[in-house]
DNA sequence: ATACTTTTAGTACATTTGTTCTAAATTCTA
DNA sequence: TAGAATTTAGAACAAATGTACTAAAAGTAT
């Protein structure tokens, strides 16, 4: 299975601006790394704001995928949240130069603002509709007006905890994102009851 | 009082940054707004990195100052704690550009990436002798393994609350601090003891 | 095989930016 | 006030970048 050059366009722009940052990286940076021309690249591509919405695609594109998975399998809902948290992480771990660039994208491209604010929107109904659903089962005890700030405080934290550890985290690459991921689940600790052992 | 033709540069370079970012914004364009050449504004600093070196140092002193008011206070821990962290959130929003190009500003500029890596570490620890302190004192009651990752929480949520806000914030700005600060406050409820009352 | 379309390399140009330099203007100091 | 230091304006240059264009090459369909 050969990739076209589109593919190869966008899988290389994802590993530079991974590595190097959306910006510092130029059509010309990623034609260079992959040996053709930007002229070449330019006509796939007109320029880096095009590649970042297609990757940002992408990105969303997944997601969603991984959310209609998880709607459909039968594990307690805890066990939902803990999976479909852990691989979201996983996913935009993949993607971390859209979070570690997150103000500057979204100021420099309109399209991905309207997008992102739309996602970050229904998220916020996700998560209410999961809380909410899990106090009815017993699975958390949470106060009515604590619900908003943990759901605030989850998605502030899921979209900006890959910033935090690209400058702060020292540890094991490998344990990074399990690493976060275990300090965004104990948000939610306080309100577990007891039936949660893991 | 007139300012200093540093101050000025300084000042507009602020306001600037804050708007549009810190890229976008060249020394032709901080020059251009104030009326003077950019060839004087570079005699007086050489590039942008060194002007954003000079407002973080700025941050970093009224944060420092702020501190020191604080510990003088008598109030007891949960009050210091409250006002200490809103008047952070009010001084930070002031530079908001260094948080909205976080991890930009830190790749860039190695000095920063340096000392906010020492900054963090100290807040760390100040945070964690705080919430012992609390807890001797019975304001709070947090199980020992839930410090950890309530501190991370927190230093995670006082960073990049800016930058959430800056994109998905729609009320009135009068309100946005508040709002944040409010949400922040709140990862520290759930462990609150009956006795405080706000 | 021929005509047509898509893909590619390479060139060229305007703009922006950082940086340096010079000389004039201003301010300070003795 | 005279001379020195500082500040300022403006020009000049190189490098990088986005963008557009041309023509060749490769691929496809009839």
């Amino acid at each position: 299975m050969v990739l076209s050059t589109k593919d190869k366009i966008l899988a290389k722009a994802l590993t530079l601006f991974n590595e190097q940052g959306s910006d510092f990286v130029t059509v010309r940076h990623i034609a260079s790394e992959l040996g053709i021309s930007h002229g070449n690249l330019c006509y796939h591509f007109a320029n880096t704001d095009v590649i970042i919405e297609a990757l940002y695609q992408q990105l969303v594109d997944k997601l969603n995928e991984l959310t209609i998975q998880m709607t459909g399998l039968s594990e307690n809902q805890l066990t939902i949240l803990y999976q479909l948290s852990y691989r979201s992480f996983e996913i935009l771990y993949q993607y971390r130069f859209l979070m570690l660039d997150f103000v500057r994208i979204m100021r420099r491209i309109p399209a991905i603002k309207l997008h992102f604010k739309a996602l970050m929107q229904i998220r916020q109904e996700q998560f209410k509709h999961i809380i909410t659903s899990m106090q009815a089962n017993g699975f958390i005890d949470i106060p009515e007006k604590n619900i908003a700030p943990l759901i605030e405080q989850a998605l502030l934290f899921g979209d900006f905890w890959i910033s935090r550890a690209e400058i702060l985290f020292d540890g094991n690459e490998q344990e990074k994102t399990a690493y976060y991921h275990k300090t965004f689940y104990a948000l939610f600790e306080p309100y577990l009851c007891g039936n949660a052992d893991w």
